[in-house]
DNA sequence: GTTAAAGTTTACGTTAACGTCAACTTTAGA
DNA sequence: TCTAAAGTTGACGTTAACGTAAACTTTAAC
């Protein structure tokens, strides 16, 4: 009856590539809740979906706070429909945002690209002239 | 034989949106480079279009060293080609993140859905009983 | 000529998300 | 038993991108 795997912060830590202050760190803003043997945490498989849930967050571009959010959702004391909902938005406005931020991008990577012909034309200019002559 | 059209603080920051205190800062880090009438700045097109594109790379999720990289190659005095191919490949790699963020935010909605799911079919589970008896 | 609006510089404050000691304790291994 | 490795709790430091307030000047309008 026990509670299944658990992990050190450190096996952690290098699972996911992070500093093990920054497990710490995400405790502190109540977003792990770890248990105790005496002094030392151990994570439980939850604490460890947890942190995925909050990395992934953090790769989509989302605040801690954000994170919190989304992870509070899976949680089974689901209490109101209205936060719910709530939530649902703010991750479909990001996504529409990224959509948007991917067109911004495309844009400049245009606009460098009529650059590069420019400067393609110049040394052309430059290294043309005496070898055709 | 004028600079032509010219622009003070206050009127990039409405058309912009953004406020002056932003546009000073955007000057202080080398971004920006209005040209003086005693103790005011006048902005012409260029620091106009210049800012666009900070604005641009803003969005874009680009710090202001980015950003800052990517107008330099705009500029005249274009000194190298390596330099130009790093700078597009920053770029590039941007434009590939961003598309990893939309994948990872379409998990999170994904698993929002499921919550969502789990979360009508508890409801339908207290509301039904009696009404459908 | 006197305000009100806009502009200027200087400089300290703020937030997020950790980094980086320091000082100490606990655990595993030879 | 002694040490190295891993862990713990403070607590101050850091970076980016401005916000905000103070104190003063300049310009435009009446």
């Amino acid at each position: 009856m026990g509670e299944g795997k658990t992990f050190t912060i450190s096996e952690l830590a290098r699972e996911f590539d992070v500093t093990t202050r920054t497990i710490r760190f995400y405790e502190e803003k109540g977003l792990l809740h770890p248990s105790r043997q005496g002094q030392h945490r151990i994570f439980g498989k939850q604490d460890r979906a947890t942190l995925e849930l909050i990395l992934r967050g953090k790769r989509a571009g989302l605040s801690l706070e954000e994170s919190r959010e989304i992870i509070d959702m899976y949680d089974p004391a689901g209490d109101n429909y209205e936060q719910y909902q709530f939530l649902l938005n703010k991750v479909n406005q990001r996504q529409a945002q990224l959509e948007a931020q991917l067109e911004d991008i495309k844009a400049l990577l245009n606009g460098l690209e009529e650059v590069r012909k420019r400067c393609n034309r110049a040394l052309k200019k430059i290294a043309r002239p005496r070898a055709a002559g």
